[in-house]
DNA sequence: TCCTTACTGTACCGCGAGTCCAGTTAGCAG
DNA sequence: CTGCTAACTGGACTCGCGGTACAGTAAGGA
C-alpha cells in the first residue's frame, strides 16, 4: 500500500508492462524511473542493474507461468479424470486463452531471453534453462500417465514429447510476432492437439 | 577477387560469423571493421546504418534456406515419387542436417530478428514476415499434394499446418539455444514427421 | 538519540551508433 | 595528361544508455 515501501514491485510492474510492449532492450532505465515517478539513484538501489531485474522479472513470469498451467490443467481435471482427455482439455483450454488476449500473448520472455546472450548474464540464462527443464518434466510426466493408459501407436520418445508443448507454444509466438498475426501459437496447440488425439486414442490398453 | 571490390561480401561474411555466433546486437560495427581491415567510414560507405547490413544478412539467410529447401525437398522426390513419403524423407534429412551441425544450427535469425523490435526497422520486419510466408505457402502446397492422395484423419487447417514445419523448428532452436542443448530441433522434426504419417498413412484414396 | 532503510540529485565515465567531412588512391574516359 | 568518380581513410564530434560514486535527507523504530 503504501508507495514508499512497494516501489520494486512498482518498478517492476512498470518495467513489465514496458517490456512486453517493446522487448527488454528497448526498456530503458530512464523511462522505469520516470513510470516509477522515482530516481536513477533509486532504481540502482533496488537492482544493482539491469541483469538483477530481468531476473527478477523472468522469475515472476515463470512462477506465473507455472501457476497457469497447474490452474489450467487442474480445471481440466476437474472436467474429465482421465489423463489423455485431461490433457486434450487442458490444451484446448490453452489455446483458447491465447486466442482471447486481444493483442496476443505478450511473446514469451523464454525466445526473448535466449535470444539476447549479451545482453543477459549466466543467472538470467539458468532461470530459463530450469524453467524449461521444469515444463518437460510436468509434461513428460502427464505423457507417461496417458501412454500408460492407452498405448502409443508410434514410438515416441518422451522427453522430446513433454519437450514439444513448449516448443509449440514457443515457436507459434515467434511466427505470431514477426508475421504481426494473433492467432497462432493457439492454432499450433491445437494441431499439437489433433497431434495426441492421433497419437494417443482409440488403443486402450 | 580483388579485395577492394568485394568488400560488401566481405563485410556481410565477417558480421555473418560473428552475428550467428554471438548475436545481432553483441556484434559492434567496431569489431566488423576490425576483421574487414576496414575504416569505419568504409562500413558506412557500404551500409547506411546497421539496419542496412541486418537487411542485408537477413536476405541472404533466406536465400539460403530457401534453396535449402529447394535442395533437400529434390533429392527426397529423387527417392520417393509419393508426395507423402517425399514429405517424410525431406523432414528426415533437415533433422540429420540439424544434428550433424556439431555446433547446433546457427540459431534461426528469424526468431532473433522478430524478439528485438526496437533494434529493427520496417523493412527488416517486412523481410522476416514475407519469408515466413513464403514457407507457409511452400508447405501449404506440399501439404495439399499429400491430402489429394492421402485423406487426413483428422479435419486441419491447411495454412496452420503449413506453418507447423517453421513453428517446430523455430520452436526447437529456441529450446536449443535456451537449454544449450544441440538436438532439441532436430527431435521436434522427427516428432512432427511422426504426426504427419499418422495423420496422413493407410488411407490413400 | 542513533541507526537503518529508502531513497534524491548530481556529476561523471565508457561504449557503441551514427554524422560530417576533408583528404587520398586507383581506374577509366576523353 | 587531365579530370572525374568510386572506394575508401582518419579523425573529430554528438547522443543515448548503462553504470558508478557519493553526499545528503526524510521517516521510522530500538
Amino acid at each position: 500500500m503504501d508507495p514508499k515501501t512497494d516501489t520494486r514491485s512498482r518498478i517492476l510492474n512498470i518495467a513489465e508492462a514496458s517490456v512486453l510492449k517493446k522487448g527488454f532492450e528497448a526498456t530503458s532505465i530512464e523511462e522505469i524511473v520516470a513510470g516509477a515517478d522515482i530516481s536513477r539513484g533509486g532504481f540502482f538501489y533496488h537492482f544493482k542493474d539491469k541483469n538483477a531485474l530481468a531476473r527478477a522479472m523472468l522469475q515472476r513470469y515463470i512462477d506465473a507461468e507455472n501457476a497457469l498451467y497447474d490452474d489450467l490443467f487442474a480445471r481440466a481435471r476437474e472436467l474429465n479424470d482421465d489423463p489423455l482427455h485431461c490433457m486434450l482439455i487442458g490444451l484446448k483450454l490453452l489455446a483458447e486463452m491465447l486466442t482471447d488476449m486481444p493483442e496476443g500473448h505478450p511473446g514469451c520472455v523464454i525466445a526473448a531471453t535466449a535470444y539476447q546472450d549479451r545482453l543477459f548474464d549466466e543467472g538470467v540464462r539458468d532461470l530459463n534453462r530450469q524453467a524449461i527443464l521444469g515444463w518437460r518434466t510436468r509434461f513428460r510426466g502427464m505423457f507417461e500417465e496417458i501412454a500408460a493408459v492407452y498405448e502409443p501407436k508410434e514410438p515416441i520418445n518422451m522427453d522430446a514429447l513433454g519437450d514439444m508443448v513448449s516448443s509449440v507454444v514457443e515457436g507459434g509466438l515467434v511466427l505470431q510476432r514477426a508475421l504481426r498475426e494473433h492467432n497462432n501459437a493457439s492454432q499450433q496447440i491445437m494441431l499439437l492437439r489433433t497431434y495426441l488425439k492421433l497419437l494417443f486414442a482409440q488403443r486402450q490398453i
